[in-house]
DNA sequence: AACTGCGCGACACTTTTTGTCGCAACAATG
DNA sequence: CATTGTTGCGACAAAAAGTGTCGCGCAGTT
């Protein structure tokens, strides 16, 4: 016989997260899958015992009971948490708040609150950690937009599930939502707050791209995708169509004032980058980088402290 | 009397990652503290019980045992990672890597590992789920510095407990590493692939910064840090210190490329952003925004793809 | 009104857990 | 090298918890 914490832990470990919900047959059956032998009334009385000691509980709407976490049950990582990684995962919710959309950070947010609580738990801390971890992300943020939570979770199964999609979108400028059925969703791609669903329509084979906060419904159909011939999303993506065209490697030569140099000592532009100090105080900057619109960017950036010597414009 | 499951719940939380141990004494203490009574017979028994379960193990080099979490031991959180919560972690992986060093990176590594697992593991899935989500980050990315994983645990310890340090630093253009006793670690500052240690030295008042790659050794001494009277983080980086000085909000006007204007329409720059076709195509963009070195930077990013018309450098 | 599926109490039985005691192994000490 | 204090752990009996099975009663549904 299996030992009742085993038991228990995979009881804990298979009961979902608030919307969703498991009946104890269910449980049952996937415990038997997992190679754990009970009987649906054991996993009832273990369901009501943790109950008590955990946060989930019973959906008693539905006739076979709904199991669930509660809705606003803490993440509680094993091992627990150490300072360190509590850190990291401050840091790591700073620098990402600018880059996800509201709705996908809310997945995150457990965790982000298990670490803020095992540092404020930490025995002999002195003062406020907050007042001592700052982020300071590079770059513009420009204001994310938000994704229905509804439809995220929906596009998201359907992709890993493969199967079509019916949605609603509404593109710029229109008016009211357009209805897309039978679409085949074929990668999802992450640019800064913005979440580009590319997709195939019916049974054309060129891809396109949705934003995925612009979708208003999404309903996952029955059918499964499918995936043009040949389609890779590396290739999509290199071919240039979200504006990211990377080229071949070149030998980049300019020339920085010091203050704009300086970064370059501790954050080199590629590993083989070669730095000289001109008489004049500038530096001059030699590294081979691949030719993108980003580095292009990152020039222009600099303004008139830097001077490029190379042809970067092709 | 507590129920088992309770106990052992407990234990396995309080049980600290491979090289820190604790003894089966200690482990009695913590959970006495935290409300819960036993033995220590009963812990040692758990213990027994439990490593067989999970990855704990005794260190038995040391005499009363050292209990500890497996070195390799992967992460499990409660509840189960879900699908969205585990393209959450994936999403949030690539974001990061070229944000945070190596070694910081290490420590969300077995959440990242156990979204991985999540997404493999899905039911009903078709195709790898890796070849279906991609991030493109905007901006330039430089090589990141490592930094000393021991390092980062001695200065993070330090600042959270308020102790001071005594470091090996050694810094640009250094041949040898200085030795500096007694600093007084104020804050941690996270700057894209760097981070800084802003520090006083010995009783000095005015705080300097410290780039975390470049301490070779740290070691966390016994007495409390002093920080000077009145110092803010907050403060500090507003003064502009990392290169950062907030100005006030202004109202920026410029006329965009229909091209370069295309995603204000999805990411507006502020919430009272004004857009206006102009006859020539071009866009009319007004919005309220700080008078940042990042908005300059970013303006400058498009070269001749927009006309600023407002003032921007003051 | 009859039916059906489900939660749950009850029961007898099995397995775990618990506190206590004591022994053997080990480490440090004089 | 004996000694002394500590530590892990086996043993044991009592207490607690977990298990499989059965069947009653409560809600929806037909």
């Amino acid at each position: 016989m299996t030992q009742p914490i085993q038991v228990q832990w995979a009881l804990l470990r298979h009961v979902p997260v608030h919307p969703r919900q498991i009946t104890a047959a269910e449980l049952t059956a996937r415990l038997e899958a997992a190679g754990i032998k009970t009987t649906k009334r054991s996993v009832e009385r273990h369901l009501n015992n943790l109950s008590g000691i955990f946060p989930i509980d019973a959906n008693d709407r539905s006739r076979p009971f709904g199991w669930r976490w509660s809705k606003g049950a803490e993440s509680m990582s094993l091992p627990g948490m150490d300072l360190q990684t509590a850190l990291a995962f401050v840091a790591a919710e700073q620098f990402l708040e600018p880059l996800l959309p509201k709705s996908t950070m809310s997945y995150l947010e457990p965790h982000f609150r298990q670490a803020h609580s095992t540092l404020a738990s930490e025995p002999d801390t002195f003062g406020e950690w907050s007042d001592k971890v700052r982020t300071l992300p590079r770059g513009f943020s420009l204001q994310a937009p938000d994704v229905d939570a509804e439809v995220e979770r929906t596009v998201y199964e359907a992709i890993l599930k493969n199967r079509t999609l019916s949605i609603e979108y509404k593109g710029r400028g229109d008016d009211a939502p357009k209805i897309y059925d039978r679409i085949n969703p074929l990668a999802l791609v992450y640019r800064d707050p913005l979440i580009y669903l590319v997709v195939t329509f019916w049974s054309y084979d060129d891809p396109r791209q949705l934003l995925l906060h612009r979708i208003e419904h999404a309903e996952m159909l029955e059918t499964e995708a499918r995936t043009p011939e040949g389609f890779d999303i590396d290739e999509y993506i290199a071919d240039g169509e979200f504006g990211l065209k990377t080229g071949e490697t070149f030998r980049l030569e300019a020339i920085f004032t010091s203050d704009a140099a300086a970064h370059l000592y501790e954050t080199p532009i590629s590993r083989d980058q070669r730095l000289t100090e001109l008489d004049d105080g500038r530096v001059r900057v030699e590294a081979s980088v691949p030719r993108t619109e980003e580095l292009v960017w990152w020039l222009r950036g600099f303004g008139d402290q830097v001077e490029v010597i190379s042809d970067i414009d092709n």
